[in-house]
DNA sequence: CACTCTCATACGTCCAATATATGAATCAGT
DNA sequence: ACTGATTCATATATTGGACGTATGAGAGTG
């Protein structure tokens, strides 16, 4: 048995008459006879009860007809289904970030705009560090992750830089450099700092210090966190100093004042990498190509 | 698209290889490829990721895969769907009766064996006059029936002797003529009747009726019922005797004495009616045979 | 009875599914 | 790096079956 057969039968049962059905089908009406007679022998009973004037269907027939429309529609259904996840407007994606990422408003304005896009993605999220992400996406626990600077190999992931911004000194609100408006690195040469743990956010810690021994000073590091949101809190409650990505200011908490660092300004990235072979799994390349449609225009850059 | 292409499609994806798969389909390698390749040009986008040893689903595919193993199934079920209509085991059979009917052994036996060898057939059963049943089966509100013997025209319908059972005398219980083994018809001469009325029960009215004749009196009739079972209470109720199908001793009714009639002895015959159109019906094919497998050695008769 | 309508049958044609042969790409092993 | 094996793709030939044309059969209809 064949569509074919499918499409024929039905055409005759709805218009009751093997001519038009033919004409409508845009074939004669002898293959038409044929094709149902094969049909009606494979299903050893005949289908039509043929009468001087066309034919009515029998109760094989109507019972056979009910399912052949279901399997018909449930057949255009199927190709619009295969066709919607191929272009990505169905499926899924574990999106993984860090901690940081969502301050930005660049993260949550993607997020919002993708789900409104494409409703039927079932999407997901989790919060992990950096080194946690990278682990993830490579263990196909996330299909795509935000993540800070990764050091070390990225074999097998694709990188691509989605904001590049500054960095900004954090400083507790009663502090006596929180009245200037700008503030040199070197100012800070004799504060204590809070900062990313190297093992959990190797990428800003190593931006930050690098750039602290270009101004002339190592940092004295007394407090480490693992997530930004702790680093802010501990500065706010006046343990240190801090060097933090410009959209943290967004985390509005009392007791922090953010300042300018005069040139050279650190910078803080923030990137989107996602497994090689994945390149173009449909719903990673909308999601791409929606961080560039809505990325300010700072130009990003990429490698394999 | 084709079954074919499914087909091909869900051999491939199971065996994640073109060449195995092409094997187990009995068809070579190269046409397998183009068949999956033409599939892949209609739904417009690759089913399977080419690798240097097989083949793996994409995502696409793997949606499609599901739906294309349903539909398969399904197509099966529709095949075997329909051959159950065919062959009786599915459908409906809408039945009706005489009220006189289910007092012979074999209406019930007829029903009860139906219902268990047929259980997905719908069966419904409806009970009327004949004249009624008669209207109700040209009409197709039922499909077949159990009727007393027809006067009138029968054309479109068929017909075929079910039961030809003797007629007895039914007597008040205290009637002097109660105490013979056997009763004339003549013996009756002078006895008030209860018969059916002409109206709703003409085949059986016009036999006694008829039978009385032959005996040398016309029957007094002081009243009549439709229905057979008011009959018998009205006997009960010592307003008269009545002649009835033998079946009838079965309702149990005290106050009432059965006698036989010496002969000649009037009969009462109960048929089945169908429309004659609806003779290959498989449902009404299935109750024929049914009925004469249970049926007692007496030969029915039959015309069309 | 002639005529029409409709589906079935007979037979020829042609396309498309399949077979055969070969190519291209990748990988394993020497 | 080269060779051979594996696997899917491509090219060309073959053939079965779907389709078209012509005609028949049966049942109304005027």
């Amino acid at each position: 048995m064949e569509l074919r057969h499918l499409r024929y039968f039905v055409a005759v049962a709805d218009e009751g008459h093997f001519t038009r059905a033919a004409a409508q089908l845009g074939i004669g009406q002898p293959p038409l006879s044929l094709q149902i007679q094969q049909l009606e022998r494979e299903l050893g009973t005949s289908l039509f009860k043929r009468l001087p004037r066309g034919v009515v269907l029998t109760d094989a027939g109507r019972a056979f007809a009910q399912d052949a429309r279901r399997i018909l529609r449930d057949v255009e259904q199927a190709s619009e289904h295969a066709r919607r996840v191929a272009s990505g407007e169905l499926g899924r994606i574990r999106v993984g970030m860090i901690n940081s990422a969502p301050f930005h408003p660049l993260i949550p304005q993607v997020i919002r705009e993708f789900r409104r896009r494409y409703p039927d993605v079932a999407f997901s999220l989790e919060e992990r560090t950096t080194p946690g992400l990278v682990a993830a996406v490579r263990g196909d626990a996330v299909d795509v992750a935000f993540v800070r600077p990764i050091h070390g190999s990225d074999d097998g992931l694709s990188i691509e830089t989605v904001i590049d911004e500054d960095m900004l000194v954090a400083l507790p609100s009663g502090h006596p450099l929180a009245h200037r408006a700008s503030i040199s690195l070197l100012a800070l040469s004799i504060e204590p700092f809070v900062l990313f743990s190297r093992a959990v956010g190797a990428g800003l810690h190593d931006e930050i210090v690098a750039a602290c021994r270009v101004a002339g000073f190592s940092p004295r590091v007394v407090q480490e966190a693992s997530q930004v949101t702790s680093i802010v809190n501990l500065v706010a409650s006046g343990l240190g100093v801090s060097i933090l990505p410009a959209s943290m200011q967004h985390m509005h908490t009392d007791g922090v004042t953010f300042r300018p660092i005069t040139r050279p300004v650190p910078k803080a990235r923030l990137s989107l990498i996602w497994r090689h072979e994945d390149r173009d799994a449909p719903q990673l390349v909308r999601l791409r190509e929606l961080i560039r449609e809505l990325a300010p225009a700072p130009r990003r850059q990429r490698r394999a």
